[in-house]
RNA sequence: CGCGGGAUGGAGCAGUCUGGAAGCUCGUCGGGCUCAUAACCCGAAGGUCGCAGGUUCAAAUCCUGCUCCCGCAACCA
C-alpha cells in the first residue's frame, strides 16, 4: 500500500440549501469508487468532501424557517453527511465552510491577496432601485425603469472588492494549452476558452455587503467574502494551508490535488477562478478537473413539487446501498447526461445484479455443496474451454485499469461484469450436472468448480471499489478473502481444499415491478405532501406521518411576502376591466410569451404574457379575463404589450388566469 | 442570427476527434439446458445512424444548409 505515491482528490462541497438528491449523491459515489480503486492500486489516497454553507440563499432560507443560518446549515450538513455515510463512502475528511479554522484562513487569504494588490477596493456601479434594493444594468431596465417595480432608478455606487482576473489570464491560457489533461472531458476545454478566456476576463467582484451570512472581511467588516472564494479555498485550508506560513505536513504532502471531481455546471469556477486564485497565492495548480455530467429524471429536471425527486436514501431502502451505487456508477455515461427512472433501476437490478451476479454465486456455491460437500479442490483435470475463461478473468484487471485511468468508471464496471458473464457461459460449456452423473469425471467436475470459484473470487476483488459490501459478501460465501491488485492477473491462488459456505445467501433477490412501483408511488406522494407542508410554512413534521390520509383533505395555503400598505387612492389609480381574448399567438423569439389581442369594451389591445407553459394559444381564445388596463405599455421580446393579464401563481410558479365568476361583458370594470 | 449540448433498431447508450463491412445492455421471438434467484447459454427479427445537399473509391464519422429536443442566458406588465 502507498508505494505509488499520494493521490489527493476532492468532490465539490455540497451547497447546503436542501437535502441532496440522487444527482448530487452521484458525485460522492463516483468519487468514492475512484478513491477506493486508487487505494487498491496502491496509491496513498486522501479523499476530501464536505459542505458549502455560506451565502445569501442560505440566509434567506434560514429566515424563512425562522432559525439562525448556523442552525439551518447544521441541520442540512448533518443530512448530507448522513447520506454520504449511508452510501458507504470512504472519505478521509468531511469539511464545512463554517469550520472556524477555515473561516480564519479565508480571512487571511483575502488579506494576503489584498496586501499583494490582486484584490483592490473599487465600486460596483449601476442603476439602483431603492425600494427593491437592487442594482440593474442598462439592458435589464424596462423603459428606463426598474424591471421589478417599474419605479425610477438612479445611478448609484456601492463599494466592493475586486480581484484582478486579467492579470493572470495569459498564464492560465498557457497552462490549459500545455496541459491538455487539465480540463476533462476535453470537450469542456473549448467551452471555457471560447466563452470566457479568449474574449477576455473581467475583474471579479469578490465581496458582498447586501447580506451578512459569510466570512467577514476582517479589515472591513461590513463586507463578506464572495462565496466562491470562500468555498474553493476549502481544498487547501482544510488540509492545513496557512496563508502566513508553511502549512501542515498534510498540506505539504498533498497539495497540489490530483483530481477535483465536480459537476459540469461549476467547471468555470474550477478551471478559471480557482487556478487564478492559486496563482495569486503562488501555489501549484491541481492536476486535473473532471466535470461530470448529470443524472436526469426521465430527461426532466427533478422537482419536489412534482414528487419526482429521487433520493439516495429512498433508493437504498428499496434496493440496498450497493444496488444504488451500482446504478449511478453504471448508468452514467462519460460526458453525456444520464437518465434515471425507477423502472430503469429495477431493470438493471434484475438483469445485472440478480441474474448475472447473484445467481452466478448462488449456483456455484450450490453445486459445490451438492457435489463435493462444499470442498473446492483443484485436480488439474483441465479442459479445452478453460483457457479462454482464464484469459478473460486474468485479463480483466488491466482493461479496468485502462478505463479507470480515463475516469471511465461506467465502462470499468462493465468490464467487471464481463468476468461474471464469462463465468455463466463457462458453466454452460462444461455442463457440471452432466459430469456429475459419471463417477470417472469427478476430477474434471472438481476442477470446473475450482475454476469457477477462483474466477468469481477475482471478479469480486475487482468489484470491491464499486460495490464494497457485495464483494466482501461474495468472498465470505466462497470461504476466502479478496485479493490485492497485484494478484489479480494471476489464476489459481484459491487454496485448494477450502470450503464454501453451506447455505448461500441470496445477494440480490429479484424484484417484481408490481411490488416496487406502488412503493414508489407512496414515496412520491409523501414528497408532494412534504413540499406542500413546507410551502405552507407549517411546523415541519406536524403531519409527516399521515402519508396518504390527507390526500384530498384541506389544501395547503401559500404565504407570500407582505407588501407595503397602500391608500384607497393608490388602489383607485389602477384600472381593471374584463377583457375578451379574441386572438392569440406565440411570440416567435421567445419560449415563454404569448401575444393576445384582447377586446376591452370597444377597443382591442395587444397584451403579451409569459404563460406559454400553461396555456396554448388556442385555449386562450374566447376566455374572458381580468386585465390591468392602464399599465404603461412596454416591449417584451420586441413586441408591444399594452396591459397585463392577471394570473394567480402558486408556490412553484404555475399560473392560472383569473376569470369572472359569472358571465360579464367585456369592458366591465373590476372594482 | 445570444451561448452550449443532443438526435444511432421498442428502451437506454457506445462509436464521430484519427472516414473503411452499423456495435453494447435491456426488451421481443425461437431454440438449448436444469446446477441456480422462471435465473443461465445459443440463435433470430428489428436501424434510410434527425432532414437535405456536398467532398471522397468509401461518410454515423469531414463540409454546408435546415428541422426538432434539452440546458443556460434573456424574458414572464
Amino acid at each position: 500500500m502507498g508505494d505509488k505515491g499520494k493521490y489527493y482528490m476532492t468532490t465539490a462541497i455540497a451547497y447546503t440549501s436542501g437535502k441532496p438528491h440522487i444527482g448530487n449523491t452521484y458525485e460522492i459515489v463516483l468519487a468514492d469508487a475512484i478513491a477506493r480503486y486508487k487505494r487498491l492500486e496502491g496509491y496513498d489516497v486522501y479523499f476530501q468532501t464536505g459542505t458549502d454553507e455560506h451565502g445569501q440563499k442560505i440566509q434567506e432560507k434560514a429566515e424563512k424557517a425562522g432559525i439562525t443560518p448556523k442552525a439551518y446549515v447544521d441541520e442540512v450538513a448533518g443530512e448530507v453527511k448522513r447520506i454520504w455515510d449511508l452510501m458507504n463512502t470512504s472519505y478521509d475528511n468531511f469539511v464545512r465552510t463554517t469550520d472556524e479554522d477555515h473561516e480564519k484562513q479565508v480571512q487571511k487569504i483575502f488579506r494576503k491577496l489584498y496586501d499583494k494588490g490582486d484584490i483592490y477596493k473599487g465600486a460596483y456601479e449601476g442603476l439602483y432601485c431603492t425600494p427593491c434594493e437592487s442594482f440593474w444594468t442598462e439592458s435589464q431596465l424596462v423603459d428606463g425603469k426598474c424591471p421589478d417595480c417599474g419605479r425610477e432608478v438612479k445611478p448609484a455606487k456601492e463599494e466592493a472588492y475586486f480581484f484582478k482576473m486579467s492579470k493572470y489570464a495569459d498564464r492560465l491560457i498557457e497552462h490549459i494549452n500545455t496541459h491538455p489533461e487539465f480540463i476533462q472531458p476535453v470537450s469542456r476545454k473549448n467551452e471555457m476558452m471560447n466563452n470566457f478566456l479568449l474574449p477576455g476576463l473581467q475583474d471579479l467582484c469578490v465581496s458582498r455587503t447586501s447580506f451578512s451570512w459569510g466570512v467577514t472581511v476582517d479589515f472591513d467588516p461590513k463586507h463578506v467574502v464572495y462565496v466562491w472564494l470562500d468555498a474553493l479555498t476549502n481544498y487547501i485550508t482544510k488540509i492545513g494551508y496557512d496563508a502566513d506560513g508553511e502549512g501542515t505536513q498534510l498540506f505539504q504532502k498533498n497539495w497540489p490535488a490530483e483530481l477535483h471531481l465536480i459537476g459540469k455546471d461549476i467547471i468555470r469556477f474550477h478551471t478559471i477562478y480557482w487556478p487564478i486564485f492559486l496563482m495569486a497565492l503562488d501555489l501549484p495548480l491541481p492536476k486535473q478537473v473532471f466535470g461530470h455530467p448529470w443524472l436526469l429524471q426521465g430527461g426532466d429536471k427533478m422537482s419536489k413539487s412534482k414528487g419526482n425527486v429521487i433520493y439516495a436514501d429512498d433508493m437504498a431502502e428499496l434496493f440496498g446501498v450497493d444496488a444504488t451505487r451500482y446504478f449511478v456508477l453504471h448508468e452514467m455515461p462519460f460526458d453525456n447526461d444520464g437518465i434515471i427512472t425507477w423502472e430503469l433501476v429495477i431493470e438493471r437490478f434484475n438483469s445485472d445484479l440478480a441474474n448475472i451476479l447473484g445467481n452466478l454465486v448462488n449456483r456455484t456455491v450450490s453445486m459445490s455443496n451438492k457435489y463435493f460437500g462444499g470442498v473446492v479442490t483443484q485436480t488439474g483435470a483441465s479442459g479445452g474451454v478453460d483457457d479462454d475463461l482464464k484469459a478473460v478473468v486474468t485479463g480483466a484487471r488491466d482493461k479496468i485499469a485502462a478505463k479507470m485511468d480515463q475516469l471511465r468508471v461506467a465502462d470499468a464496471i462493465s468490464e467487471v461484469f464481463a468476468v461474471f458473464r464469462r463465468c455463466n457461459k463457462y458453466i454452460d460449456e462444461t455442463e457440471p450436472w452432466v459430469l456429475a452423473k459419471d463417477e470417472e469425471k469427478k476430477p474434471r467436475l472438481s476442477e470446473v468448480l475450482y475454476n469457477l470459484v477462483e474466477s468469481i473470487t477475482i471478479g469480486a476483488s475487482l468489484l470491491v471499489s464499486f460495490l464494497p459490501d457485495t464483494a466482501e459478501k461474495i468472498a465470505a460465501q466462497l470461504g476466502t478473502a479478496l485479493r490485492g491488485f497485484e494478484e489479480l492477473d494471476r489464476f489459481g491462488l484459491y487454496e485448494s481444499g477450502k470450503k464454501v459456505t453451506e447455505k448461500p445467501e441470496i445477494l440480490f433477490a429479484r424484484l417484481d415491478p408490481k411490488e416496487i412501483l406502488p412503493k414508489v408511488e407512496a414515496i412520491q406522494e409523501a414528497q408532494r405532501k412534504e413540499f406542500e407542508a413546507e410551502q405552507a410554512g407549517s411546523a415541519a413534521g406536524a403531519d409527516a406521518a399521515g402519508t396518504e390520509a390527507a390526500a384530498d383533505g384541506e389544501e395547503a395555503g401559500i404565504d407570500i411576502e407582505p407588501k407595503e400598505e397602500i391608500s384607497y387612492d393608490d388602489f383607485m389609480k389602477m384600472q381593471f376591466q374584463v377583457g375578451e381574448i379574441i386572438a392569440c399567438e406565440a411570440v416567435e423569439k421567445s419560449k415563454k410569451l404569448l401575444c393576445s389581442q384582447v377586446r376591452i369594451g370597444s377597443q382591442v389591445r395587444q397584451i403579451v404574457s409569459g404563460i406559454r407553459k400553461y396555456y396554448t394559444p388556442e385555449e386562450m381564445v374566447g376566455k374572458k379575463v381580468m386585465v390591468l388596463v392602464n399599465l404603461k405599455p412596454a416591449k417584451l421580446a420586441g413586441v408591444l404589450s399594452e396591459g397585463m393579464l392577471l394570473c394567480a401563481e402558486d408556490a412553484e410558479g404555475n399560473l392560472a388566469l383569473v376569470v369572472p365568476e359569472k358571465p360579464m361583458p367585456s369592458g366591465a370594470e373590476i372594482c
